[in-house]
DNA sequence: AATTCGGGGTT
DNA sequence: AACCCAGAATT
């Protein structure tokens, strides 16, 4: 391990570099605590370039904390739609309603009232403190944890609490011997363009010299991290249903995966496709008998093979989309016949909406990719 | 300690 | 395909 003295070389080293190489990015303009946090809040787990675009709106539309506060939900929704991770919008929207109630609308230079704000952890706390208030707090993502395994030779897991105390104790120490503010981007800055995940360009790096994983020769092969499993294959039958023009939109459940988000009327079969397509259409037919009768004709989609085709359904649209933890198929149907069908349905989660009104909602990227095909007739219908 | 949360770029 | 990205909250 480094010593206190080697770790503040390598701080010093490291913030001279900064000063020559940062990158000029829209939330390095400002030390101001809410774009600070806002920038940070929409970099978690989304890249620079991703995040550019939706900053500039997004701080236009709410130059401070208290008019973010006061903004609607589903407005700020619409602002983050496609940037993902959802649950981000909603708990800086409620953290600046604490802010706004509780700090006089500034948020505080204080790093436990920081982290205690909604979706505020260790890291979004740490760069807040550092990057806006200049203060002495590790901030360590996966570029600092990355940096400092290979600086450090740390061949456990980096995704171990026990590493992660590890690191943030190291950044913690050379922290204090430098400019923060500083010193926390230029620890992700080296991560970046230069400590990179494969290949490190390590004949560029200003501290290789001090760098136990490049003299031990392991820095390429660093961090390493614990095995995930496998994603989850379901299959997502979804319902163009129109009428005078109008689409039938559903809203999804206000927590879990896309909470609050709008899609078409859909089914998911769980687990192991591949369907066929008379099982699709059974799935989608039961769906549409609830839709219009609002109850539920339990049909086992397993046995349909022993069933005559049913052909009352097309096939208009089909998308795959990759989630972290999930892939989706969407098979968008569209029924055939059913022209008289009543469909008393207008509430809070499902209503009928003209096609030229379809982007005031808030949608997943796949379901916009579809809408998008079949509006524009790619697909004939 | 493991899972659940999006979406996109790189290799 | 696998990996990763300025991670947090929940279980």
């Amino acid at each position: 391990m480094h010593s206190a003295e080697s770790l503040a070389d390598f701080a010093h080293t490291l913030v001279a570099w900064y000063r020559v190489n940062a990158r000029k990015l829209p939330w390095r303009e400002t030390t101001d605590p809410y774009r600070i946090l806002v920038s940070e809040t929409m970099l978690q787990q989304t890249r620079v370039e991703t995040v550019i675009p939706y900053y500039h709106r997004f701080v236009e539309a709410y130059p401070n904390a208290v008019a973010l506060a006061d903004a609607a939900e589903d407005d700020v929704m619409k602002l983050w739609e496609g940037l993902g991770y959802y649950r981000r919008a909603r708990n800086l929207h409620r953290a600046m309603q604490v802010v706004r109630d509780a700090y006089g609308g500034e948020i505080p230079d204080d790093a436990e009232a920081v982290r205690a704000l909604p979706g505020v952890g260790p890291y979004t706390a740490g760069a807040v403190m550092s990057i806006a208030f200049n203060r002495p707090q590790p901030a360590v993502d996966g570029n600092v944890l990355r940096v400092m395994a290979r600086f450090l030779s740390i061949t456990h897991p980096v995704d171990l609490p026990a590493t992660k105390r590890t690191i943030t104790d190291a950044v913690d120490l050379a922290i204090h011997t430098e400019e923060p503010r500083l010193l926390t981007q230029a620890l992700m800055e080296l991560g970046a363009l230069v400590c990179v995940p494969r290949r490190p360009r390590c004949e560029m790096c200003p501290v290789a010299s001090a760098c136990l994983g490049r003299q031990q020769g392991t820095a390429p092969e660093l961090p390493l991290k614990t095995a995930k499993k496998a994603r989850r294959k379901v299959t997502v039958v979804a319902l163009w249903i129109e009428r005078d023009g109008a689409l039938l939109a559903e809203r999804r459940a206000d927590d879990g995966l896309l909470a609050g988000m709008w899609q078409l009327p859909m089914v998911e079969l769980p687990d192991d496709p591949p369907y066929s397509r008379d099982q699709l259409y059974l799935a989608a037919r039961t769906r549409l008998h609830k839709l219009a009768f609002g109850n539920t004709i339990e049909e086992d989609v397993s046995s349909v093979a022993e069933k005559p085709a049913a052909v009352d359904f097309v096939i208009a649209a089909e998308a795959r989309h990759v989630f972290t933890h999930l892939e989706w198929r969407v098979v968008v149907v569209r029924p055939v016949g059913y022209h008289q069908v009543h469909i008393a349905t207008q509430s809070d989660d499902a209503m009928w909406v003209p096609r030229g009104e379809l982007s005031k909602l808030v949608w997943p990227k796949v379901y916009q990719t579809l809408l998008s095909q079949l509006l524009h007739g790619l697909l004939v219908l």
